[in-house]
DNA sequence: TTGAATGCAAAAACTTTGCATAACT
DNA sequence: AGTTATGCAAAGTTTTTGCATTCAA
């Protein structure tokens, strides 16, 4: 089935509806698949068709969020930014490229923290691992970090 | 040298005045080092016989961190907290303990990402790892993840 | 004495919420 | 028809800023 669809699928089965504000913005993240995205990146991203309320976009993103189909990650400034979830429940981190947005999945390697945490007893339940830098093509680009 | 006085002479020789106010506010972080403080918690750990505004407690940590002496990290909420510098100028991440506050220090593991970013050929800058969990005594005392 | 630090109040930036209306199924 | 989704406006949070005053060196 196409991605699209899987989402919409997804959304219905937990008593979701498809409306035409929620199409729209599943459509920019498809768009922008492996790019993660803010609340004023995706107002920005809306087509001058559509009209859509900041507010909108918060509850539709947190629903999306809920359903398990977008990942999230904060930056710097702790603002929050989207995309699509790679590969839906697989556990996965990502190298940012601060040029141009785009991520690069790397897998998770848990055994990097497992001999501390278990020397000290410490019991881990999550974890943030993100990789900020440029990517080849900003590299080119001549995009200095 | 003692700690405080470290800091200190640090602030100092970059043109910083040592305040009353900045004297308190370094005593609250001495008082609680290895632990991550929100401006929240800073505000409340003021002693009842100093008045001070939370704006100065905003620019006082501001200028800890340009000057070095201060780590921050940004939770879940994207609300920012911070801990003196474990040991000035060492790299390291925390395992951060999301019951009491506590840190535990571990090494920084570049080989998380290098395999990786060569492949790639993506241009590492910087990087966030930090690892939550329980630590001993909160696991003891019978708190629940 | 002079420039840095502070308090206060206001504004800025981001996010959430309540409610009436619109839209989906 | 019944319920979810939306727009709008308002309020809530957190953080930043301008300016007059205070304080450290």
């Amino acid at each position: 089935m196409e991605l699209k669809q899987q989402i919409y699928q997804n959304l219905r089965n937990q008593g979701c509806r498809i409306t035409a504000h929620k199409r729209s913005l599943i459509e920019m993240l498809i768009n922008n698949l492996g790019r993660f995205l803010s609340i004023t990146d995706l107002e920005n991203l809306i087509p001058d068709s559509v009209s859509m309320d900041t507010s909108t976009i918060y509850r539709t993103v947190m629903t999306l969020q809920e359903h398990g189909l977008i990942e999230s990650m904060i930056d710097d400034n702790g603002l929050t930014s989207y995309m699509l979830c790679h590969e839906l429940g697989v556990h996965h981190h990502h190298l940012i490229c601060t040029g141009c947005g785009k991520t690069i999945i790397i897998p998770c390697q848990p055994q990097l923290w497992q001999d501390a945490s278990q020397q000290c007893q410490f019991l881990v339940t999550h974890h943030k691992v993100e990789i900020y830098g440029l990517c080849a093509d900003c590299q080119a680009r001549g995009l200095k970090s």
